[in-house]
DNA sequence: AACATACATTTGTATATACAAATATTGTTT
DNA sequence: AAACAATATTTGTATATACAAATGTATGTT
């Protein structure tokens, strides 16, 4: 990937800008191929997350504050992503009967399904994504973003 | 930043899913950074990113194709961006004379100043995004970033 | 028990984005 | 010149996101 390529630029750009522009097409880039994969199963990476929190709890319900504080990018909004996930039966949701003001949300037979061709899909994009990375460099990298 | 705490988990995440959230986390937090220190201004990350490709143009005028392929963040939907800047008085549009399917986009004085001010809040959002790192991680930053 | 407070979720609304289709203008072919 | 294709922009529409406010429920205090 060449930053100033991309952007159509023949100036030099300083260090620090240009760092940050870079972690923006990176991450453009990983978005478009994630989103791409998932695609067929017409769920948002969003949605995808929410599957695999809901999954990790194997069997246990969770609720939305849980669902909110694992989510990669946490949502104000996981009610309507939940919404979203009834409406195509992946997962379903009551309310607590011990704590009426939690819902109590679980994945679906027919959930836990979709999201193992999903996960099949999703490691054919990372695989994409990472293709040009061996081990050391993706310790290297994931050392320096630690420093974020 | 610590991925595990981040998303509340305590399985271990093999390598390579690991660096893709990795990424996302870190592109989560300059999003926020940035959008930040754009929010006294009421403009959007990618009307400042017009605003500077025009400032670049040095009295040239653009049109949205030009801005299109100079963009960080590439969209289809320009016309509505810069119809944006254009209600803030940051930006002039009219209809090329030579080519009247194209259009002349410059940015007034108006937004010229108002980018003077806008750069110096980028600036700092960047020194605070990058405070933990020094030229050489950067520079091994940015090498790594080229792999993709 | 009444009240205030904290908590968990839901709703409303404005804005942003993705994607497809429509419109307008120019250039090319016959 | 008419027809067609190519280009540049605009519009429409559905969905996603950010943010604030509202609702409903539980808990602690007096």
């Amino acid at each position: 990937m060449n930053v100033e390529e991309i952007i159509k630029t023949s100036k030099k750009i300083p260090l620090e800008p240009r760092t940050v522009i870079h972690l923006e097409l990176v991450h453009n880039k990983i978005n478009e191929i994630m989103t791409g994969a998932l695609k067929p199963f017409e769920v948002s990476m969003q949605q995808f997350n929410v599957l695999r929190i809901l999954r990790g709890q194997q069997g246990k319900p969770a609720n939305l504050s849980t669902i909110n504080e694992r989510m990669v990018t946490k949502m104000s909004n996981t009610t309507r992503l939940v919404d979203k996930l009834i409406a195509k039966g992946h997962v379903s949701r009551c309310v607590c009967p011990s704590n009426r003001r939690k819902v109590e949300i679980l994945i679906t037979e027919h959930g836990l399904d979709a999201l193992e061709q999903m996960d099949k899909a999703l490691e054919k994009a990372h695989d994409t994504i990472l293709k040009n990375f061996d081990k050391r460099e993706m310790e290297q990298l994931n050392q320096l973003l630690n420093k974020f």
